[in-house]
Order: C-alpha cells, then sequence, then structure tokens
DNA sequence: CTGTCAAGCACAATCGATGGTGCATTGTGC
DNA sequence: GCACAATGCACCATCGATTGTGCTTGACAG
C-alpha cells in the first residue's frame, strides 16, 4: 500500500495472510454465507481496524450498479420550505445508510436536466425532485435511465408525487382569517402572489375560492394577485392595489415568504394603524415572521412528512403515477 | 448493451467500428493528444449522442481517483446563513464542473465523522468544513487521507480556515447601536447569546467589549449573557435579565438568529412602549427580521465571498494553516 | 482402505473508463 | 527505391470490490 493512498481489500490480505475475496466477504457482511471461519473473520476485521480500512465505495458501486447516493434536485437552499426539505431528506438518508446528494437549480430547466445527467452518471440509486420546472423531462429521463424517482411539491402526473394539500390549506387559511375578521370583512379579501401556471398556485387559489364560496361570498376573479413569487413583484402589486382601493384591503392572503417580504416592505411605509385594520395570513411558516408584530395566521408545510412519504415510494420501487396531498398544519398567533 | 442499463463505451465503440480507448479518448477531450481523426471523432460523437450515452463516473473515479466530487459538512440546512453557504457552495461547484455533496450533521461529533468517512468512501476532490465540533478530529482524518479540506465559520488552527471576521463586526454593530441611543444608554448594553468556548463567539464577545472601550465605557463583565445559540435558552436568559432590571435594557446584542427568536417570543408578551425604549443589534441577517416592525441593525455575513475564498484554497491544494477574516456587511435599518 | 461430504478458503472474471505502449499504415526526403 | 518519421488507432493492464466456481483438507461411514 501507497502511504497516500487508502488501504485497500488487498493490503489487508496481505497482512492478514488471506485472500482478496475472503477479506471482501469478512468485510461486508457476506462471510457466513461464503462459510469463513470464525477466527479468520476476527483476525481480518482486527487488520482492518489497524490499517484504517474504507471501502472504496466507487470501486464497490462499478461492480454492483448501486451507488449509495440519493439524490434530490430542488429550486434553492435560501428558502426555509426547501431547507427543512433538504434538512429532513438528509436525515431520511441517513437511517438509509446512504449518502445525499442534495442539488439546487434555481429554477432553470437547463440546470435542472444537466443535474440530473450528473447524477445518473453517478448512478444514484434514487431520486426526489422537488419544485422542478422540467418535470416530465426529467420524468422521462428518469425512467430510461431506469432510476426510481418521486415528485415533490410540484407533482409529475406520470410518476409517484407527493405534496402538501395546497387547496385545503389555503381553504383553512382563509377561513381562519374571515373568522378573525368577522362580517366587516365584507368582499374585500385579496389573494397575492404565485404563478397559476404552476400546480401550488392553481391549488391554493382553488382553496381561496372554495374559502369565499363556503363563506357566500362571490368568487370575483380580481380578488387573485397572481404577480409571480418575487419579493418585487408582490411590492408592486400591493402598492397598485393600494392606489386603487386608497388603502390596504380588509383581508389579504400571502402566497409564500418571498411575497411576504414584499409585503412587508410596502407596510413598513405604513403607519401602524393602518396595518391593525387589515387581516393577514401567510403560505408557509417563517419563525421571525411568527414572531413579527404583525399577528396572522401562518401555513406551514409538513417537510418531513413529506420526504418520508416519498421515501415510502422509492424503497417500494413505486414507479405508477400517483398524487399524495399532505395536509399542511395551520398556525394560529398566539392570542396575547 | 443491455436495454435497461447505460450505454458504454464499449457500446459505442462496436457501433461506431472503433476501439474502446479511442471512443473514451473522443468523448473525454483527450483526442488531440492521441492523434484521433477528426472524422472518427465526430462518428463516435454521433453514436454518442444517437445512444444516449453518458459516462459511469463511479468507473471513472476508481480509475483517476478523482470523483468529481465537491463535499461540504454543515450543522444544519434550516438556518438562513448556512443556507445561503449551500446556495453559495452549489454554485461555485457548479462553475467548477463539480458535483457538490453537502451533508447536515446537526454538530454531533458522530454524525460529523461519519460523514466525513462516508465522503472518504466516494473519493471527495476536496471539502469544506463548515462550523464543525470536531474540527481538529476532522482535520486529522482529512490530512491522512489526503484529501484538500477548509474551515469555515468554526477555524482549525491546523488548516485553512476562513471566518467572518467577527470581532470587527459586533463591534461595528454595537458602536452603530451606541450612537443611534446617543448619551442616555449609559451603560446598560448587554450582549445576549452564543458559546463563549467556540470561536465565533468568543471573538464576537470580544468585538463587543472593544466597541465598549471604544466608547469610553467599562466592560463589565457581567454584559455578556452566553447563554448559548437555542431560542429557548435566550429566552430564558432575556426573561431573568429583565426580571433583574425591572424592565428591558438600553441595548440588546443579539448573537444569532436563533438567539433573536428567543428574543421575539419574549417580547412579543411586552407592550409597544417597553420594546421602544431598547435599542437592539442582531449578528446575522434574515429578510423578514430585517422587515419586522423592531427597527434594528442587523450583520450580514458574506456566504458568496466566503465560499469563494475557501475554494482558492482547495483549488490551490493549499494545506498551510491560515485564517482568512472576512468582514460581514452592516445592514442598517431603513430610516422611515 | 476408499468414497462421500461439508467446511474453509483461493482463483479469476467482471464492472466501465483510462492511458501507456506499440503496431500498421501513409507520407517525405534523398 | 529505401530509410525514417508522422499519423491513426488498437491492445491490454489497471483501479478496488464482488461473486460464481472450484480446489483442498479432514472427518467419518462403509
Amino acid at each position: 500500500m501507497n502511504d497516500l493512498s487508502k488501504p485497500t481489500i488487498y493490503d489487508i490480505a496481505t497482512k492478514a495472510a488471506a485472500s482478496p475475496s475472503t477479506v471482501s466477504a469478512v468485510l461486508n457482511g457476506s462471510w457466513k454465507k461464503r462459510r469463513i471461519g470464525a477466527e479468520t473473520a476476527d483476525r481480518i476485521r482486527q487488520v482492518a481496524r489497524e490499517l484504517g480500512y474504507s471501502a472504496n465505495i466507487q470501486a464497490r458501486a462499478l461492480r454492483t450498479t448501486k451507488s449509495g447516493i440519493v439524490g434530490m434536485i430542488l429550486p434553492q437552499h435560501d428558502n426555509s420550505f426547501f431547507a427543512s426539505l433538504s434538512q429532513a431528506f438528509t436525515e431520511a438518508s441517513r437511517e438509509r445508510g446512504a449518502m445525499p446528494a442534495i442539488i439546487s437549480t434555481r429554477r432553470d430547466r437547463d440546470q435542472e436536466v444537466d443535474s440530473l445527467w450528473n447524477l445518473i452518471g453517478y448512478s444514484v440509486d434514487a431520486l426526489m425532485i422537488v419544485g422542478a420546472k422540467a418535470h416530465d423531462e426529467l420524468h422521462e429521463i428518469c425512467r430510461d435511465a431506469n432510476v426510481p424517482h418521486v415528485f415533490v411539491d410540484q407533482p409529475c402526473n406520470a410518476a409517484p408525487s407527493v405534496v402538501s394539500d395546497n387547496a385545503a390549506g389555503v381553504e383553512e387559511l382563509t377561513l381562519a382569517i374571515l373568522d378573525r375578521a368577522g362580517a366587516e370583512i365584507g368582499e374585500e379579501i385579496y389573494f397575492l402572489g404565485g404563478d397559476s401556471h404552476l400546480y401550488a398556485s392553481r391549488k391554493r387559489i382553488e382553496g381561496f375560492q372554495a374559502a369565499l364560496r363556503q363563506a357566500g361570498l362571490p368568487a370575483i376573479e380580481d380578488r387573485v394577485l397572481a404577480c409571480g413569487y418575487s419579493r418585487t413583484a408582490s411590492f408592486y402589486s400591493l402598492q397598485d392595489l393600494y392606489g386603487r382601493l386608497g388603502r390596504l384591503p380588509k383581508g389579504l392572503i400571502i402566497n409564500s415568504m418571498g411575497c411576504f417580504e414584499g409585503t412587508l416592505e410596502f407596510l413598513s411605509e405604513l403607519p401602524e394603524q393602518e396595518i391593525a385594520m387589515c387581516h393577514f395570513g401567510v403560505w408557509d411558516y417563517d419563525p421571525i415572521a411568527a414572531l413579527c408584530r404583525i399577528s396572522m395566521p401562518m401555513i406551514r408545510q409538513k417537510a418531513e412528512v413529506m420526504i418520508r412519504k416519498a421515501f415510502v415510494h422509492l424503497d417500494a420501487r413505486d414507479t405508477a403515477p400517483s398524487l399524495t396531498k399532505i395536509k399542511p398544519e395551520l398556525i394560529l398567533p398566539r392570542t396575547l
């Protein structure tokens, strides 16, 4: 063994006076099946420990075509929901003895596809695809490369998918707002942010309208300001609404943390009393936001549950299309 | 080629009537050096495209002992500073054509060590170690396994390290608070959170005291409440201080977002006017916090710069101990 | 004393890509 | 017409672990 490189089973074999195949069998646990003597096994393990052996996983992967890598493709790390997913994914991978490879791709089709090919080059054992733009394309590549995969957040109708129950969540959130606000709110409740081309936004808007219906309010189309997910777009969209109404609406459902930032940015220019006249509700949860001086309900998506469900599909090598909806949690503000 | 598995250079070689080594040379770009004819090269590339070839990176890694993987070990994904580091790391890896493997280890020694061995099994090309508890041990393992590595956030004095300039940042932050508060603040300014056994906290406390000195205030020891990084610990620590003083202090420097959450939780029980009497400053930046109704300066660590500097060490295969301090940015609240 | 059998292990092929070496061609100069 | 150099490519060993196959012992029955 060269001092600069890691010891191999051959080094161990030499030192323990055994054959490489015996060493391999002992070290990967199949030695019972191969009828290796207990003392030989002990001797080999001893030498392995002395040498500080750790298997070359590339070599094993080459032979077995199983890499031990589970991949996750997601839009960004610096977003609290996606970060919770990463965290839960890492922990679930650890339980399975696999190595997580989490790649963020900025909702960019090319980056998504490149990263996928890259992961396939590493023979990923399984893949979780979160909020992907090119979901259908990614699915086809995975199918052709025979990689088990699940979609999360943004479903694909040709593969197993796990999403938050967007409609139910927003419906509950909206009803909570209507309830807190009482009759005074009239018909003046708005939905801010999101992109109606995307599944999640569409479902949330449906939930919003279902809540209005349930409350006996007309589901007026222009109450939905689907201006995208960005902070600045929401800022301007809200500014525009404020201009039209001459004040804030009575109720405002906000579609994401990014939009909430835009909202806060706009609010920071308004006096306290004006803000107090509006009832806010936010999809997604952020601990700081939950404690900020504006009291409002929030929706917390159950990242850990979603990851667990997603792994169930991967573990079962289930390829049939399916859609699992996880009901998010409504976090009511502490009543002071 | 078996239909279920990916095509290999052998499949291409057969179909293009060439040898596997030629195919390899063409596909990895070394064909000029190996004097392969341009038309042969074209033919091979054509076949490769038809077959949807992508290299088996495990096999390449086995042969070349370069995996193309760059690893990052960090405490958690769901923290805005660490999440920015992950994001910057991913982008920097992409530029280098490497695959990022980001593993969170919950500040747990065993998880840190396990993950490191795991990464070594994959022959990681380079490693970034963020906020590690077992930094010295990790360094030794990396050294023995001959893995280029850099420490970030928590330095190791035996290897290159990149950290925020904690002392300078807190000093600036504290001076900003003292400046905003004016003479009224007297000596009543506190530092909340952190662990004085950890490098970062120690330096921040030094910065705090340097600022006091500079302002001509005595550096009284018990102005530092190093209660740890957790939300609940900060909550109780602040509650305790409030009890002792009978009210909030005039100034409060908060050591992290987690501590800030605890602070907000405590403040949420106080009336607005009391809160307005205290000047807050926070180490770390969070967009929501920046927009919450409490106006305060914040320190934003430069995650992207830190990652870039760290990669400089890795790329240069620089193993000499060194400590690069990146000055964080002071974000002043918008003056309304 | 020979045949049978299990226990205990070694041998060698294999996974896919790489790169050193070396064998044919074709081209050039005298 | 011949030596010699490019040119273009094929052969083969190799990376480290896995696994089907088969060899060698010793025990024991007949």
